[in-house]
DNA sequence: AACTATTTATAAGA
DNA sequence: TTCTTATAAATAGTT
């Protein structure tokens, strides 16, 4: 942007590496500050300088976004549970240490009891899963390790569906070059439809 | 900007809000991102939408810029914007009342730890259903209008999976943050138990 | 989700 | 660091 394009990768001059760090750090705290004022949303942003130094931004304060978790954490796993958005009023005083570690305590434990009966009733859910499946897939009971082996198998099996479309378009075209008789027409509606797959 | 200049304040209409706040979260991440890239720098974002959902983005993660963040000091003092350099050690007192949550903390510990056995085990039951499985598909029969469904319906279920993790990875990110003003040891128990649920 | 007229951000220079 | 300004990028309104 600006008077050049910029290619994206690490400034090599320290001295303008700095210089592009300030600059665009205000400009990620202002776009945090409109994002916040436009929408009534609550952002928190923490950022390290090339030479290690923490900036950050907040609306209403780094700290009430976190104390937001610790009041309606439940919320954030299970979001079919999210009632009305954008609850204000919230507490913004950081004075209370005990008061906080209480409460992130009591958000474990139910935290930790939510996962029990999750993992009681994810039998069920595993009976839903399909290959071709309607609705959403039940993932509210899955850990993070889980669900980046998921991932994994997901990606893994794109990439065989992927390789088999590709054995399958070299078929057609051989088999429709050797035939002499396909109107160009035809010829792009395979391409498109293979590039597709 | 744009087509129009807006007014920065709240914007009226609900769905025009939650389609502002998804366009902007977008540019404010991708901002970020182009910040760390360009810089080497460590950067953090968390929002949450006017629908209450968490949306996260970190580089190299939330939870090691949220970690780093911690070590250096607290901004409970410095509502909203906290320039550089500044570390305020907050001082958790009435050692008794810590070493009570401290055994809460320890039975949290073991709590999570049978959790994640358990969940090892659910591990083992994916892979019975073939999500993470060993092995090739069985894709030799398949036409290719088959394979474009098979592929759309696994590019749904891999997005479903991502987003579920960004919103683990929020809620981490939160409990991370949110575990200011304890003392050091406090906060390493406090991690440790986190990151198993 | 895509488009595009405008506004905004910003790279380079001072 | 701050200002300027030419240009790149983001995005509000529209479809």
């Amino acid at each position: 942007m600006g008077r050049r394009k910029i290619e994206m990768k690490l400034v090599r001059d320290s001295g303008s590496r700095q210089v592009t760090f300030s600059k665009r750090r205000n400009g990620v705290f202002k776009k945090a500050n409109e994002l916040a004022t436009l929408c009534g949303a609550e952002i928190a942003v923490v950022a390290f300088s090339p030479g290690g130094k923490p900036f950050s931004y907040g609306q209403p304060s780094v700290d009430t976004v976190a104390n937001r978790f610790l009041r309606r954490g439940s919320a954030i796993s299970n979001p079919n549970n999210n009632n009305g958005g954008g609850s204000k009023g919230l507490r913004a005083n950081g004075g209370d240490v005990i008061e906080k570690l209480n409460q992130k305590l009591m958000n474990l434990v139910n935290e930790s009891q939510a996962e029990k009966k999750k993992g009681e009733m994810l039998d069920e859910r595993l009976k839903k899963m399909n290959l071709t499946r309607q609705g959403k897939l039940p993932l509210e009971g899955l850990n993070r390790d889980q669900l980046q082996k998921l991932k994994k198998s997901l990606e893994e099996m794109k990439e065989e569906v992927e390789e088999s479309a590709k054995q399958l378009e070299a078929s057609s075209c051989l088999m429709l070059l050797a035939q002499k008789a396909v109107t160009s027409k035809d010829k792009e509606n395979l391409n498109a439809s293979a590039k597709h797959i």
